[in-house]
DNA sequence: CTGTTAGCGCTTTCAT
DNA sequence: ATGAAAGCGCTAACAG
């Protein structure tokens, strides 16, 4: 790389001292328009940049953040991060994220990445697999380094989180599957382990109960959110001696394997069995036979996210406080679901 | 943040010399295995941690590379990604991902962020949109930071670039086409002033010469990559005198616009009309109607993006070599386009 | 208003 | 085999 102008050479040429030329750079009041004008002339004319890595040595920030995703290629994810970034850009923040493949293994190398990298803070959802482990976020909140959960939380002292209502989310989707005039309702839900997902478990067998239909667990089946899993356990449902008449999934990937699987046994959909998915990705609406869905609003949950890191930086240390933001998702209705007439959206 | 352990707090507590730490700890020879052991020990003890920021500062070296895609949430880009993260994370590199949301003041905002903060390299593929600008790109050489383009390039001398043959795949998909009794191809094109567009395009063109058919301009259509505007440019198809009897489109999104616009019309596929996409997306494959499409091999894509990359920061400085990798594409044949009896993966 | 000085944590000659 | 000291580029406390 080309050799980079400091403020020194800035200082030499003008005949004045490094600590003025960081001033007037920095706008310092007690700096004269005058020379301030000319630094900062000077600078421009050198191509001077601040050294930000200086700066964060200096200063013990890096203006980094780390976000840890399963992974990016999902929409909610992706749109998620949009939301941090869209908040954090302005306010000179960088971020850098990291996937893990719901891998746990991967989920601790990137935090100690981050730690290493120094980074600001960390915003993560949590993974599915692997064995329980605390180390490392022990190590993460000892060094006192911000973290935030969203999506996919862990219930820990002092640590705040962003999610959405996943009771309410599992439960709407069950009321409206039953106001179809569904009765036998299978529910494909992800490793119950993670709160999201037992949570959405726990709404849909609320609404269940409160409509005073039998609750079965036998239609209860746990799954990854891959779509070949998804096809793989509704073959297990419509084996059974009393299929079900709905199915219930906590990811629409894996709603799509079940779509797939119903459509090869030549079943109709809505008519013969109901569908609703979560998370409201895109091809959930631009299937041919759209999918019923629970939006999460991601980008919203990504803002919210982003402040909330923002009010722990700038919060004196001391104080620690726990913040629990709970978003409310929204029942995208679609062809998969609906028995009426009219299609929503 | 919690005080950190630095080399000089070991140090004090051994009765040694910070130097005499930093050799132990970097496994220098002149160093005797006893203090090596001990200044190792204590080391753990007392829970030392390199803060990278000094050692960025001392190096010049950041180990951050940064990646620029006008998003992340299309399967490509985030295999592509993954390919780089594969290669790059075990060198002890992190990878800062800046999306560009395809706005080209949004892709100078990035690269100049990521040169403040110091990023070792940038590897990039270029946005769609606004105007051209050379400027950041210039500033990013002229620093002498290395640059490796991936998939949408551009054409800069000296810089290294991966994609994929374009032309060649253009051609294959509607050589398929022509295999399958289609004889009126349309095509659906991204943008052409990015190379890969135009590569596509020139590819389709150069298969229909070939087959001695007649290459009709007013069948190709400029499009942006939204699924929205598929269907839009499909209705100006399909509202034709003589209506195309197949559409190959530059992308995937763009595909899937068109089906959905073909079908609302009631004509069949790919009876009445093929279609074929570009960039094999899972989605292509996980809808009923299975879409025929491009395959990129995108992970390998970034994988060998990143190792030009390092082969470019392990080059002595003075010699500027311009590295030029494409890749072949593969024809992923579905039911999309398949008029004849077996169905292809 | 500006200069002096020290220090962030680490590596690396140059000595010894 | 180890110590001393300088320096990466920047900021901030203390002088004046």
């Amino acid at each position: 790389m080309t050799k980079k102008t400091t403020i020194y050479d800035i200082a030499e040429k003008l005949g004045i001292t490094a600590a003025t030329v960081s001033r007037a750079l920095n706008g310092n009041p007690k700096i004269s328009e005058a020379t301030r004008q000319l630094v900062s002339d000077t600078a421009k004319e050198m191509n001077y940049e601040q050294n930000k890595l200086a700066l964060a040595l200096k200063s013990g920030k890096s203006y980094n953040v780390g976000v840890i995703v399963p992974r990016i290629d999902s929409n909610f994810f992706a749109s998620v991060i949009r939301g941090i970034e869209e908040e954090l850009y302005p306010k000179g923040y960088h971020v850098i994220i990291c996937q893990t493949h719901d891998q746990k293994s991967l989920e601790i190398e990137n935090i100690n990445s981050l730690l290493n990298a120094q980074v600001d803070g960390i915003l993560m959802s949590i993974s599915n697999s692997g064995p329980e482990e605390n180390q490392s976020f022990d190590r993460l909140i000892k060094k006192n380094v911000p973290l935030i959960f969203f999506d996919r939380k862990k219930e820990i002292e002092g640590v705040s989180s962003v999610t959405i209502d996943d009771f309410k989310g599992g439960y709407q989707a069950t009321q409206h599957l039953i106001d179809q005039g569904c009765r036998r309702i299978a529910h494909l839900s992800n490793n119950r382990k993670i709160e999201i997902f037992k949570n959405r478990y726990l709404g849909y067998k609320q609404a269940i109960i409160d409509n005073g239909l039998e609750f079965d667990e036998s239609l209860v089946i746990e799954t990854t959110s891959r779509v070949a899993e998804g096809s793989k356990s509704t073959k297990v449902l419509l084996d059974m001696e009393t299929p079900p008449d709905a199915i219930f999934s906590s990811s629409d990937f894996v709603a799509l394997g079940a779509i797939q699987e119903i459509k090869s046994r030549g079943l109709k959909i809505p008519e013969d069995i109901c569908v609703v998915g979560f998370a409201n990705e895109p091809f959930t609406r631009f299937m041919e036979l759209s999918i019923t869905s629970v939006d999460q609003s991601p980008v919203e949950m990504g803002r919210i996210a982003a402040q909330v890191f923002m009010e722990e930086v700038n919060k004196s240390k001391k104080i620690k406080t726990q913040k629990q933001v709970v978003l409310t998702p929204e029942l995208m209705i679609r062809k998969s679901s609906l028995k009426s007439e009219v299609i929503a959206h």
